[in-house]
DNA sequence: TGGGACCGTTCTCTAAAGAAGAACGCAGCG
DNA sequence: CGCTGCGTTCTTCTTTAGAGAACGGTCCCA
């Protein structure tokens, strides 16, 4: 069993028939059924089921592919690290919330390129079960999520530390008003289409006032929620920072909330492994204990 | 990168020379040669350092080597977990300490070999620190230790709770009664030689009484260390339920230990797997929840 | 109820990779 | 100075993997 034959059936497993994976792997259809062949001569069970359509996996492939798939990564992982000679450098892959990017991430970004200009750092952004996920996948390296995060597969620093905030539109002066505002139904709240994390907290916020949740609107970008806030479609949950350095900070307003409502901290997840990458590394000493 | 290149390696890196590592592997050493260089292409570093009686690892080598021995023991289970259809059977390694095995084993071994006579178990001895690096090496599958465990590569499972007791010769009725008739010097101590996990705990238990320590002798077995107890020789720290066991048991006094002190968790450890073998799952269910 | 599209398997040919064995180069040691 | 141990190089042979073509099956639709 070699390292070749789990991508082949990793792909095949993946893309659901030898074609495709032939086409992906750059290779012919011929080749492909030949690994996967000797593959499950070798375990010494069929791997897949074949019908018209392609194939789907048995028992014994599904108990295979999370090995494969791992194997695969770590595989990547040891060719790094063996090559990673203590200079940061070469790709970096960093996820993190919109929120985080738009208001903590541009000089910190600005700062490690500066110091470590042979990185070449990619940004992703995304919701903070999408990222964790892509962290424990290896498609990213670490990624800013927000708190806590407990998995033993992940370690996780302590990145920045929030305020949320309650956002509405200017006139509301305070969160009584908007209470009366819009007795009966309650507030629209606006929130991130792809399931953001702050959405929970919010709904649960709500919740806790009693107050009723009229509707909620999804919306893909940061400056789409806070216009809509801005115009008074309804209101939304944000970090302070993000308010504040916000185009429109004067036409909305930020109500406070209590201590154990508005409190919620960023963390850095990145994978636990062997060896942490000298790119990696360097990152984290650019928001970490110092600097 | 293959697995095959993989297991070269760490088997040049282990045994510190080519011609050992080809005798190892069953091959001729222009073999293990080209391997090792095609890799080291591959990697583009060199992994060793040749010099006159043979090779030893680079610091690109030392950090490949961790990788490349998890990744073949990773294929290891991968095979494994593939061809586990769900029935108890194959080869099962377990690790034990020394006094568990002594009165805890015997009953559970005969109960499992009876309900699942398909699986061939291996049990070895030795102690805590021992047991558990070598679970983390995957050579053993599971092993008994003494708790806390506290690491991320590991499941602990709760196995037996122990009443610890110090044991004395028979003349002597109480722990008072001890510490006048060593006056001075302090009572001996009788431990195992490999680092017993009970010998930190009986140190600083005479520590905590305030006694100093005469001398320590170091032992191979239990019924070595029993034996110099029954005929005075000092005194151990051991489950009353080894004590009560022995065919010495009557020249043999047990000293109660307070609350803080006599507590002990037998705990049984495992690797943190993708896929938890059926023999190692039914082991589990024999001291488990039931049964 | 045929024909076509799709998909996996089988077969052959060729090229590349790997194993074995012999010869060589080099350092250390008596 | 020759011997021994060890790694490298080179050649030969075998095995294996890749490419391409032909085959056989299923499904779908006319």
């Amino acid at each position: 069993m070699e390292l070749s034959d789990l991508v082949t059936f990793a792909t095949v497993a993946r893309s659901g028939g030898i074609t495709r994976a032939a086409g992906e792997l750059n290779t012919v259809q011929s080749n492909v059924t030949n690994r996967i062949r000797s593959l499950e001569v070798e375990v010494g069970v069929p791997l897949f089921e074949r019908h018209a359509r392609g194939m789907t996996l048995t028992d014994a492939g599904r108990r295979l592919l999370p090995y494969a798939q791992q194997l695969v990564a770590m595989s990547r992982d040891a060719l790094l690290a063996a090559r990673d000679d203590g200079v940061p450098k070469g790709p970096l892959a960093i996820g993190s919330m919109e929120t985080t990017a738009a208001v903590r991430l541009p000089p910190l970004l600005t700062r490690f390129h500066r110091r470590f200009p042979a990185v070449q750092l990619t940004l992703q952004t995304g919701p903070t079960a999408v990222l964790t996920q892509a962290v424990l996948e290896s498609s990213l390296d670490g990624a800013f999520v927000a708190g806590p995060i407990d998995h033993p597969d992940l370690v996780s620093t302590f990145a920045f530390k929030e305020e949320l905030v309650l956002l509405t539109a200017r006139r509301w002066r305070s969160l009584a008003a908007l209470r009366a505002g819009t007795e009966g139904a309650g507030p629209t709240i606006l929130v991130f289409r792809t399931g953001c994390s702050y959405r929970q907290r919010l709904e649960q916020i709500l919740a806790e006032f009693g107050w009723p949740c009229a509707s909620r609107l999804e919306f893909g970008t940061l400056d789409g929620i806070i216009g809509c806030v801005a115009s008074d479609m309804g209101v939304t949950l944000l970090p302070r920072a993000v308010a504040q350095r916000s185009e429109l900070a004067g036409s909305i307003r930020a109500h406070a909330l209590n201590h154990a409502q508005k409190r919620v901290d960023t963390l850095f997840v990145r994978r636990r492994k062997v060896h942490e990458g000298s790119a990696l590394h360097s990152f984290l000493g650019c928001f970490g204990p110092k600097s």
